[in-house]
RNA sequence: GGCGGGUUAGCUCAGUUGGUUAGAGCGUCGGAAUCAUAAUCCGCAGGUCCACGGUUCAAGUCCGUGACCCGCCA
């Protein structure tokens, strides 16, 4: 391998699971790494991909009554939408289910099976048949099933066994004189804890009977290849091992394998033996990043606080993501991840320091130069400074890209940032417009300018679109902006006497008002215990869910509207008070919750069959309704 | 229970091999300015650097003990 190629790769999701922001992390900072090692002009290949085998997929389905290659095929899209939708520049999407990755995988285990370096065995386990699920002794608590508690049968079952156990000697040394291979380094203190343990090998196979949907073993047709062993071997499939040597050679050993701190151990353990057993080298490192967090909780389905990615990137566009994930996590760490904070590093980093400095330069321009980027006067100290402070930013994300702290990269050209706006409070150049001082003047425009330029192709590779229209708004092409380097910073600018173009803000801002609006403060007033209503008290009020077909303003009254609702079979006509929180156009369609037994009662004139549900606090009020589809008429309790 | 890491300004965190008044960003407050997305700039806010003990001329920075938190393993 080249020491100036980079290759860095992402794990394989597994195709089953729906997309969510762990996915996108990994895969956003894999493509930040990949553009910004393209910026400093090294050949560069980003693989990333699918893993397709497995029980859920099979099971996922059967329960569709399809094959598992066509609902591989139908639900790997989700992955490869988002991965467009996020600005994935991937070189390649790798497949299990692609043939020439499942030859690759089959070859291996021939080989490995050939060499002795994996042999049959049987052993006793315990099998869950409501999980469908095989467990060790170990595994199962007190004697029963650990996902679900209930009874387990002893069953007794031959499989293929990787010999990795003997690797182990191999692997601490390699471990313990390879700093760089496992990072951060106490995931490496980790991995050596696993180790000093004793090391047993490892089980590579199911029988066909438990699982069918797998790489068919090549020297036993009973079994398929499990899991690990199938989709670790990705990251040389993809890149040519046994089809294209000359292809192999130019990117293998990879530089970076990125994975969540969830898939640890077999990237450090079972991968790295794997290649051993190979006769191939290790990846330089294995990195392994934390987790998001919302609140101080895990990000995941099980607890429905998953933040997905499409609506985070609806609602502030794709760079303003990236460029918050980047900078909000230190790598290795864990980060909270929270629409508050997100809204004010938003505004205070994009908005209000670089969107605003590039709008001030661009509207002075436009009024005292004509528009066009003149050319500098003499320098000063001031330019001095923050001239400073732009060429520390570049020196900083360029050590950044390479020691894999993104985040200080990006303050540190924020910091640049921030100083070009003291630099035009310094230097005033709206004062030097009015006093006619235009070569002091010009200098200034100049300077800030080329200024952002360089922040621009700085932030490229975080902000693609973003930083293409900043680009634009310096006068420059979109292609001829694209291609700018980060290795081309030090050459002389032609910035002078481009035509700027005014966008109108790069960045606008989030007013925070809506989300105070969505997140009131609980209400004060205390429930009264002391009188407690019994069980059959409360069912006397039977309360029924109801859709509504039609809504109008009542006449003459600005609080009221009148519904017409379906309750089951029957139709209802209701009045109720909510004119000032809600339009007509808003009920229609809308399940609501009613009392339906309330006598009924006229009001101006109209009556009134039931009452609508609604929460009350201070000016606020909120309908009662259901949490997702159901019939009208249902009954609430 | 074993191993490892953490506890620093209201919040999120930096603090190299121990050494002058412990830093940044955000937030709060006061002021300036008006080219700009009511954005910007300046200033202030006095944090027992978890606690106790120790080493040292000198400790947030090393050692010990304890408390709390977290990670991996069992």
């Amino acid at each position: 391998m080249n020491e100036r190629n980079f290759y860095i790769t992402t794990p394989i999701y597994y195709v089953n699971d729906k997309p969510h922001i762990g996915h996108a992390y990994t895969t956003i900072l894999a493509d930040v790494l990949a553009r910004c090692h393209r910026s400093l002009g090294e050949p560069t290949f980003f693989l990333t991909g699918t893993d397709e085998h497995g029980q859920k997929v099979q099971k996922a389905a059967a329960a569709r009554n399809i094959t598992p290659e066509a609902h591989c095929d139908e639900t790997v899209i989700r992955f490869q939408e988002l991965w467009r939708e996020l600005g994935i520049t991937n070189d390649k999407f790798i497949r299990t289910t692609d043939p020439e990755h499942k030859r690759v995988v089959s070859e291996i285990l021939r080989e490995l099976y050939d060499r002795g370096e994996i042999y049959k065995a049987e052993y006793t386990g315990w099998y869950c048949v409501g999980d469908e699920r095989f467990f060790t002794e170990k595994d199962l608590k007190e004697g029963k099933c650990p996902e679900c508690g209930r009874d387990v049968s002893e069953i007794v079952e031959s499989n293929y066994f990787f010999k990795m156990g003997q690797y182990r000697e191999w692997l601490i040394d390699y471990i313990e004189t390879h700093p760089e291979f496992i990072q951060p380094s106490f995931r490496a203190n980790e991995t050596l804890g696993f180790l000093r343990k004793d090391l047993g090998d490892l089980c590579i196979s199911r029988p066909k009977t438990r699982l069918a949907w797998g790489i068919e073993l090549p020297f036993d047709r009973d079994y398929v290849c499990y899991v690990w062993f199938d989709a670790l071997i990705n990251y040389i499939s993809g890149v040519g091992y046994r089809s294209d040597e000359k292809l192999f050679e130019k990117w293998w050993p990879a530089s970076y394998h990125l994975i969540g701190k969830d898939i640890l151990t077999t990237h450090t353990v079972y991968w790295p033996t794997m290649l051993k057993a190979m006769g191939l080298p290790l990846p330089r490192t294995i990195f392994a990043h934390g987790w998001w967090l919302t609140g101080s909780t895990k990000m995941s389905k099980s607890l429905g606080n998953v933040i997905n990615p499409m609506a985070m990137i609806e609602r502030c566009g794709v760079d303003a993501f990236r460029y918050y994930l980047l900078a909000e996590m230190s790598p290795g760490q864990d980060a909270s991840f929270t629409e508050e904070n997100f809204v004010a590093r938003y505004n205070s980093d994009l908005a209000n320091d670089l969107g605003n400095l590039l709008n001030r330069v661009v509207n002075m321009t436009c009024r005292s130069a004509a528009g066009a980027i003149p050319a500098p006067g003499e320098s000063t100290g001031e330019e001095q400074e923050f001239n400073d402070a732009v060429s520390g930013a570049i020196e900083a994300m360029t050590s950044a890209i390479t020691g894999m702290k993104l985040d200080q990269g990006l303050a540190a050209v924020m910091n640049a940032v921030r100083a070009g706006n003291r630099y035009l409070e310094k230097t005033a150049p709206w004062a030097l417009a009015k006093k006619g001082e235009t070569a002091k003047l010009n200098t200034v425009l100049f300077t800030a300018a080329e200024a952002l330029r360089k922040v621009a192709v700085l932030l490229m590779p975080v902000m693609p679109s973003k930083m293409a229209e900043l680009g634009h708004a310096l006068g420059y092409e979109a292609e001829a902006f694209a291609a700018l380097k980060l290795s081309d910073l030090t050459r002389p600018t032609d910035i002078a006497g481009r035509k700027v173009n005014n966008l109108g803000g790069l960045f606008p801002r989030i007013e925070v008002e809506a989300a105070q609006a969505s997140a009131p403060k609980a209400a004060e007033e205390a429930v009264n215990v002391a009188d407690p209503v019994t069980i059959d008290e409360f069912f006397r009020t039977q309360l029924k869910t109801a859709k509504v077909l039609t809504a109008e303003r009542v006449q003459g009254a600005d609080k009221l509207l009148k519904l017409s609702i379906e309750v089951g079979a029957e139709t209802r006509q209701l009045v109720a008070g909510i004119a000032l929180y809600y339009t007509p156009e808003a009920m229609v369609g809308r399940t609501i919750v009613i009392v339906a037994n309330l006598k009924p009662a006229k009001i101006r004139g109209i009556e009134s069959q039931g009452m609508l549900l609604a929460a009350k606090v201070g000016d606020q009020l909120k309908l009662v309704t259901v949490d997702g589809e159901i019939a009208s008429g249902a009954s609430v309790g």
